[in-house]
DNA sequence: CGTCTATTTGAGCCCCGTCAAAGGCGGTGG
DNA sequence: CCACCGCCTTTGACGGGGCTCAAATAGACG
């Protein structure tokens, strides 16, 4: 079991044992994938944008990044948040053409790597294989989660899930501290990733600090006790499929 | 290219025809997958329920089936529909536990294909392989649309966006006649899938009725005029990625 | 022709959106 | 180190799109 994260992959491979455990001839092709030259983007920059042909796979070493689809008119939806040892458009390459974009929230650093590339790994590590295909299922299923929050949920309930989420996907790969994370997303993200107005955001959020459910400033967020608010908005980690038993879940750092 | 549909599989091959051309062998490997018998599924009935292990692949053949997710206190979110053609969770036996249901709406003609036979034909055929990757990455990026549809839109726009999917769905794979479709869902099927109560849905229906943007009734769907109720909804095709140019769309049958 | 489900209608209201403006905070440059 | 600036957060007042509750009507099916 990985414990330190010294190397680019590391995150990545934290997250994929929540699925498998590797030998050490996976990580070291996970590894291998990781030596290319880090690139950076600048927040609120895209990577790739709606209309453009996807050429490449990005990994998510640092920061926060965003995918998102726009209207005619504006507005805007955030589809699903990207955070370190995440993969954007693991299989896009497939299409001609993006349908959405995707933009880095905060200062971002990512590898691309090329699709023969990936190929080539899943080819002679199946287990991997195995691995990002269940990270794409997963991928899917956070995303109807969020169909349900945006179509189901109350203001209240669909804040209060994202940043249930949010906390456990970061704890997965070790970017929590104790009861709180770094959150580098605004009220208005938060809108746009829920449906609401930014105002509303707002009013929400001093609800749920006057509930002393969360904390949140200066861009980091503490759960004091986070079963209350997985019960304040109905999550239920399942979809995540951490394992198992959940027993990830549980467990704490 | 093919113009009859006699085979069980023939909507399916329809369908991913829109990717890639398909040569007679990957046709007669595809029939051969359809050659388990077919079951039935009455209207509202579950195929499978979240929470279940998922076992099999299922291809629908006929009828109109949903995959939904629910809350505790029973709220319910439609967050995609099966048409004759769909695979649903074509991966899905990758995980151990279903976090959502799939059921049926009408009577659903089905078949279960199971993963290890999937496996052999993609391994056999890999111009079939790569148009399922196709069929799932689509699947994804419908899923990301719905919830741009519930996040932003408007009651209005929303299910004139719904049907206007449905539409051209149904027309990818044979199921239109002209302007007209069967369209068997119940306005509280829409308001499931779209966020909204039905009682809304009913009051919306009736102002694209009253603008003449749709007909519908006795589950029967007619759109006189594809293009205004396009811009009505802000449809975009992209997402639906049926080839480079999109001729598909526009193309009449 | 009765029963069940789906559609339709009405009245009232609330959650959340809109519009507008005031603070707060971090970053930058002089 | 302070002053300025831009972005983000917060607050207030008001309005409306969609929800709730309730009941009537219309189809579908046996």
């Amino acid at each position: 079991m990985l414990t330190r994260v010294d190397q680019r992959t590391d995150r990545l491979i934290l997250k994929l044992q929540a699925y498998t455990r590797f030998s050490e001839e996976d990580r070291a092709a996970l590894a291998a994938l990781g030596r290319a030259p880090v690139q950076e983007a600048s927040p609120r920059h895209d990577l790739i944008r709606e209309g453009d042909e996807p050429r490449t796979v990005r990994l998510i070493l640092s920061g926060w990044a965003c995918r998102y689809k726009t209207l005619p008119d504006g507005r805007r939806q955030i589809v699903g948040f990207f955070v370190p040892g995440d993969f954007c458009d693991l299989n896009v390459y497939i299409l001609k053409e993006m349908d959405h974009s995707v933009g880095a929230i905060t200062r971002v650093g990512y590898i691309q790597i090329a699709p023969d590339e990936m190929e080539r790994v899943m080819e002679a590590r199946p287990r991997i294989a195995r691995a990002l295909l269940w990270h794409e299922l997963v991928t899917s299923a956070v995303q109807r989660e969020w169909l349900l929050n945006v179509g189901q949920r109350t203001a209240r309930e669909r804040i209060a899930h994202l940043l249930v989420e949010m906390f456990v996907r970061l704890r997965v790969v070790g970017l929590t501290q104790g009861d709180a994370c770094d959150f580098p997303i605004t009220q208005n993200d938060i809108g746009e990733a829920t449906g609401l107005t930014p105002v509303h955001v707002n009013r929400t959020l001093q609800e749920l600090r006057g509930d002393g459910l969360i904390e949140l400033a200066q861009r980091r967020l503490t759960i004091p006790d986070l079963k209350a608010l997985m019960r304040a908005s109905m999550f239920n980690p399942n979809y995540l499929h951490l394992d198992h038993e959940g027993r990830h879940l549980d467990a704490n750092d």
